[in-house]
DNA sequence: GTGGCAGTGTGACGGCCATCACAGACAGGA
DNA sequence: TCCTGTCTGTGATGGCCGTCACACTGCCAC
């Protein structure tokens, strides 16, 4: 296959780099050759689309490279983002498992390379390694664990300037500190961060301009300092 | 061991009458006695705490009988309610399973019975019984799906109205109906329904009047009759 | 350049609903 | 029987924030 979107194809999960610390890492030899076997790699412009919320199952997608949004979205056109996925990511797990239609949509916002297996694939697979399937069923597990996390935050705290210093916080666990300050580069817009934490656009606008006077964090072009994250717990906790 | 709270103990899995249509249905016979090895039964009157947001994750819990609130709380005090378990589920399976602090509170609000595994007992059988944590990863992928469900429910739809109609319609889902009419027996407050849908209480009971008064649903004592489930669709694609 | 488009900043307005406050309803216990 | 606690019903008030409207920026294509 050729690479249509200047992605470099990775040929073969054993060189993929997030091999070692993910999903399938440690199965024994012949289980990842049979991984191997039934994984077929493919490459996805920004805006493409791997599933839709409603489809029925074709199976799951692991992520090589690129970034993906996951979101939900009503009859009148209101949108949810839920999650944007990373590399080493499985998409897809709980409806192929399930058997039950993609609960969510996931739309490449970043060029991507994924890594495909088919449902049938998949589940035969994971009848024949016990020790896969209890690996999935951990994979299912955090990805639960995080869907409450978000519904804290949504349900939870009232007010959207709560919400806000909320997501940024979760956001900021992931990345290091250094000298009280934290620096994310976040490439939504605000627009997608309003749909991530259930808020207007213009709330968005307004609550990063709020938070720039109160000295709590800097924007410079898409990345974020948060000069102070004692401020934000206390704004989170009000 | 005696039964405390007037409940009848049931001495085995095998006797359970949900064994048929769940979770471990259908396992190989010695995968179904090893786990009645390893399981052990109580029961809990109302008000019990089967576990606690936070604490290190002990095992799951098998629900015989009962009923069990399953919620998740901030620091300030407030609390979401996310599901009302009953017979036939099992609970703390994502913790039990990642090893993840549990992230909901499980309270008793009917006196239920429960089988007990512990997460080394559990986790061995899993390991033992490949069959089985395919099942549990199913498990999971429904748990994880009703989650979804939830988050549209709370984070989609602004209006309390819209939430307290799509609320109903999701529990009438469960139920027959009988010429244009579902008969729900709800034994929840409205302050309990407040913190299901991300409302107030007063607006809770402000609701139900709005809806009586709309002829799409009626209350007599503790159970709804909808009338009109048309009417309560339209309430929520507003 | 210029046009177009996506994203951002900001004001004005108004409605929904959280909050407070209190009253009635109902059950259970002493 | 009264008392006490939990649940429900309802009014008054005020604030948050969603919505509409428009200006401004930067960027890309042509």
């Amino acid at each position: 296959m050729r690479a249509p979107y200047g992605l470099e194809i990775i040929e073969s999960c054993l060189s993929c780099p997030h091999r070692e610390d993910r999903l399938f890492c440690n199965l024994p030899p012949p289980a990842v050759q049979r991984l191997a076997a039934i994984t077929s790699a493919a490459a996805y412009p920004k805006g493409a689309t791997l599933f839709v919320e409603g489809q029925s199952p074709r199976g799951v997608f692991i992520l090589c490279s690129g970034k993906v949004k996951l979101s939900t979205s009503s009859a009148d056109g209101r949108s949810l983002i839920l999650r944007i996925s990373q590399a080493g990511e499985v998409l897809g797990l709980p409806a192929t498992v399930t058997g039950k239609p993609y609960e969510l949509t996931a739309d490449v916002i970043e060029p991507t390379q994924a890594n495909f297996i088919s449902r049938t694939d998949f589940l035969l697979f994971l009848r024949e390694h016990g020790e896969a399937a209890l690996r999935v069923a951990q994979q299912l597990g955090e990805t639960y664990h995080s869907a409450i996390a978000e519904m804290r935050t949504i349900g939870l705290s009232h007010s959207a300037g709560e919400k806000l210093a909320r997501f940024l916080l979760d956001l900021s666990a992931d990345h290091d500190e250094a000298k009280g300050e934290v620096r994310l580069t976040l490439t939504l817009t605000h627009e997608e961060i309003a749909q991530m934490i259930g808020a207007s656009r213009e709330t968005v606008t307004r609550l990063f301009a709020d938070f720039k006077k109160k000295q709590l964090l800097q924007v410079k072009g898409s990345t974020v300092i948060i000069k102070n994250m004692a401020g934000l717990e206390r704004v989170v906790s009000t």
